[in-house]
RNA sequence: GCGAGCGUAACUCAGUUGGUAGAGUGUCAGCUUCCCAAGCUGAAUGUCGCGGGUUCGAAUCCCGUCGCUCGCUCCA
């Protein structure tokens, strides 16, 4: 037990040091920190936008250099019907309610089914003698005037809010027992609602989506007619989406703001397996190719009976944090739930027509779903080391360099003889190709130390030297080795190891 | 949402029974430095999370609130 307690207090210490590490140099600070913070929300500062970015671009690079697969930019506010298809209204709107006593959370709709009819009617009439609100009063008995019996009459009393929070006072946990114990009914509707238009009313609600994939489901045929792509094709999209979490956790893992990278892949009904092993090995292998620790990385299958209700098999690619594993990406068969629905709701045909079988049918969908946020901490989380060099702690970020922050840093061994020209010279003809950085600020050895903690792989040093033979040094961050190179060749040489 | 813990400088933290805040690191300026941070000199930076209360006086006590962490719950 201690044991267990010790170990997860070091496991946590690492995200800790990430953390601090993270807001001292600039990759994430907290949103609105000067207000005391907004719960669950980051801001990516200089270094971490650059992560984040060479993220992306990697995850756009993998997707769309491929011949059968395009690109998308939905936008983030969409028809609310698009949600009412996708099932996300009605999954989302029901009031909860938890029992302070066993901690048991109930449904308000189905509170009714849990308790036996006789305890309904006399609750009722408890309810009726403990009113003293006239409105209520006659709330109730329109209630009771509608319905035959009192427990009949128990259900709409709880769909009246005012009547539902007294009747939760007097009636029992139909869990443990205890009475009124309950919280107040809360809805847990994980969508953001807004309003389109400056009128704030019913009619005008929409919502900040809380998944980019339906956007791509509804432009699947306009993609597909103007890229002339035909089955199996790709559909990918990065964006943002929102989900009003009730609590969020560990940094960047659970915020209501995230960034997602998603892949719906149109398949042949028959085909469904095959495509769906294919991007199910492809999408943990790019984690690898990018450096991620493959014995950090492992799949999640989702048990037959716990699928969601548009999923036929879904797996998670997991990442050990140092709180656990967590789910980085999403592989799911949708099956042709979404295009379906989306036909259904909208009253277009959303089936694709089949030029070599004459026929048109609905497509299966392979879903690839990334998060960018999520990635982001597990590749920063990965990257980070402490070593020991020279009985000094190293503190570096052994990021590959294709998703390093800053490519190259450029310093004058010492501050004269010319090597500072030189030095800024090198640092002109770099700065258009790649992020670089200029620094000659104390030893030689304190600067290096600076790049390893933002995870910077190259070092170029102007010295002595390189007065008389125009070569610098080049110092690789993880071996922290050198190998001189001639000015002329550094852009080639970079350019080939950050490839 | 519930429970527990925490919230003091950019970071890590100290602040003794309530008497208007300190250290180390970092940062900045200068010196020194011919290759792996903690040599020298100097400097800047604090709504003590926020609000209210008790008190002559609150970083310190009380209440509320916001935020972070952990556990439970949730995560179609």
């Amino acid at each position: 037990m201690r044991l267990a307690i010790a170990q997860n207090n070091a496991q946590n210490s690492v995200v800790d040091k990430v953390v601090s590490l993270a807001k001292r140099k600039g990759f994430v600070f907290q949103s609105s920190e000067i207000y005391g913070g907004l719960n669950g929300c980051w801001d990516y500062g200089p270094l971490g936008v650059e992560l984040l970015r060479n993220i992306k671009e990697e995850w756009w690079k993998a997707m769309t250099y491929r011949e059968d697969v395009e690109g998308l930019d939905a936008s983030i506010l969409m028809h609310p019907k698009v949600w009412e298809a996708s099932g996300h209204v009605e999954n989302f709107t029901d009031p909860m309610i938890d029992c302070k006593s066993c901690k048991a959370r109930f449904r308000l709709d189905t509170l009714s089914d849990l308790i036996a009819d006789k305890k309904k009617e006399k609750s009722v009439d408890e309810l009726k003698s403990t009113l003293e609100d006239t409105k209520l009063i006659s709330d109730l008995d329109l209630i009771l005037a509608n319905n035959g019996s009192k427990a009949s009459a128990f259900e709409s009393i709880l769909e009246n809010k005012e009547l539902a929070v007294k009747m939760l006072a007097i009636i029992n946990c139909p869990q443990c027992g205890n009475k009124g114990n309950f919280t107040e009914p809360r809805s847990f509707n994980l969508m953001f609602k807004t309003f389109l238009g400056p009128v704030e009313q019913e009619g005008n609600v929409i919502y900040l989506r809380p998944e980019t994939a339906q956007g791509i489901f509804v432009n699947f045929l306009n993609v597909q007619g103007a890229s002339r792509q035909k089955l199996p094709f790709g559909i990918a999209q990065i964006g943002k989406a929102f989900r009003n979490e009730i609590n969020t956790k560990n940094f960047l893992f659970r915020t209501r703001e995230f960034e997602q990278m998603e892949m719906q892949y149109f398949v042949k009904p028959a085909d469904d397996k095959k495509h769906y092993d294919y991007w199910k090995a492809t999408r943990l292998e790019w984690y690898k190719s990018l450096g991620m620790s493959p014995d950090k990385l492992r799949y999640h299958d989702h048990p037959k009976d716990k699928l969601a209700h548009y999923a036929k098999e879904a797996t998670d690619v997991e990442y050990l944090f140092p709180f656990g594993w967590g789910e980085i990406e999403g592989i799911h068969n949708r099956t042709d739930f979404d295009v379906s629905r989306h036909e259904q709701f909208s009253g277009k045909s959303m089936k694709y027509f089949d030029e070599e079988a004459k026929e048109k049918y609905f497509p299966y969908i392979i879903e690839t779903s990334a998060g960018a946020s999520r990635s982001f901490m597990a590749f920063l989380v990965d990257a980070y080391n402490e070593e020991e060099v020279n009985g000094e702690q190293r503190i570096v970020l052994k990021f590959n360099p294709k998703l390093a922050p800053i490519k190259a840093a450029i310093f004058p061994l010492v501050n004269k003889d010319g090597m500072p020209e030189i030095s800024r010279k090198i640092e002109a003809d770099l700065r258009p190709f790649m992020r670089v950085f200029f620094d000659d600020k104390g030893a030689v050895g304190r600067r290096y130390r600076r790049m390893d903690e933002v995870g910077t792989p190259f070092c170029i040093t102007v010295d002595t030297q390189t007065l008389s033979d125009q070569t610098v040094t080049v110092r690789e961050r993880d071996s922290m080795e050198q190998v001189r190179v001639e000015i002329p060749k550094l852009l080639n040489f970079l350019a080939e190891k950050l490839r």
